[in-house]
DNA sequence: AGAGCGTGTATGCATTTGCAAACGCACTGG
DNA sequence: CCAGTGCGTTTGCAAATGCATACACGCTCT
């Protein structure tokens, strides 16, 4: 767990520094931190926080995510549908009410794959959901699901 | 600039889990944090690195990146893609489907407006839903709803 | 009354971040 | 030759992170 894990983030900013053809100093000067401490931090000495690394990836004019995937800070998920996308960026929402919504979508999605397979036609297909039982009671007047 | 930002990172987690209606302590063991640690975090009194960001929205099961984007870490000028665009959007699910799923995160959203006004009037104390029945698989790592 | 369990909060301390200053090394050119 | 720059690295040191422990408050039993 010491070790330095070789695709470091470290080794990942030094890439794309010497890359851009800038040196260490003024890639620290740009993202406006000390250029020793860049030098640690390009070496796995040092392990820098989300705010340096933001400001690393503004100096290096790459988007701050690249940075944060590569450090293992985000679990880089397959693109995945637009509509699972943007549940799971929604922040208007907990994570159990994105759950939610997120085993329906995929019920839904899977629900449709078989009815594909055969002629059936899953108008209806028992509503394997009940909307209403979700949040308690139905939210407003209930689903009237036909 | 060195305001604690009001809609401070700290603020937002805090609402999230109070919305999830999941202790400090709770959150804490999910995420894998010390609990005083975590209250610090919510208060502001202690600013969290990427790595417990990371865990915290694990916990929480949201998306890492919005919680670095409401702390700042990241600039995103993503368009928050929107939740109710991407269900209309989507050709894969039936009319029907798309309904449902439009009133659940409606009422989601409703919901969690009121629980936000009031101090917590769930409209559901106990856990409402049951994702696992959903679908059939319960969501992998260790969701586990009583 | 307490004992018990739950919640969130303060305190002490090892570890770490992040910086300023000093260092060594290579390449200039006056 | 050796002052002047540039580069990256090492060395203390204040400040912060993150944890374990202990604390204070609220609630429910018996």
């Amino acid at each position: 767990m010491e070790l330095p894990k070789v695709g470091s983030i470290g080794e990942y900013i030094r890439e794309q520094r010497t890359q851009a053809k800038i040196s260490l100093r003024q890639l620290a000067a740009q993202a406006g931190v000390s250029f020793p401490y860049l030098s640690q931090v390009e070496r796995g000495v040092r392990k820098p926080s989300a705010e340096i690394l933001n400001q690393i990836a503004k100096g290096l004019r790459i988007s701050s995510q690249a940075l944060y995937v590569q450090a293992g800070l985000i679990d880089e998920r397959e693109p995945e549908s637009d509509v699972l996308a943007a549940i799971r960026a929604d922040v208007t929402i907990t994570g159990r009410q994105r759950q939610v919504l997120v085993d329906i979508y995929e019920s839904f999605r899977k629900e449709n794959k078989a009815a594909e397979k055969e002629g059936a036609q899953p108008t209806q297909p028992a509503e394997p959901l009940d909307a209403a039982s979700l949040n308690g009671h139905a939210t407003s007047e209930g689903y009237n699901l036909p």
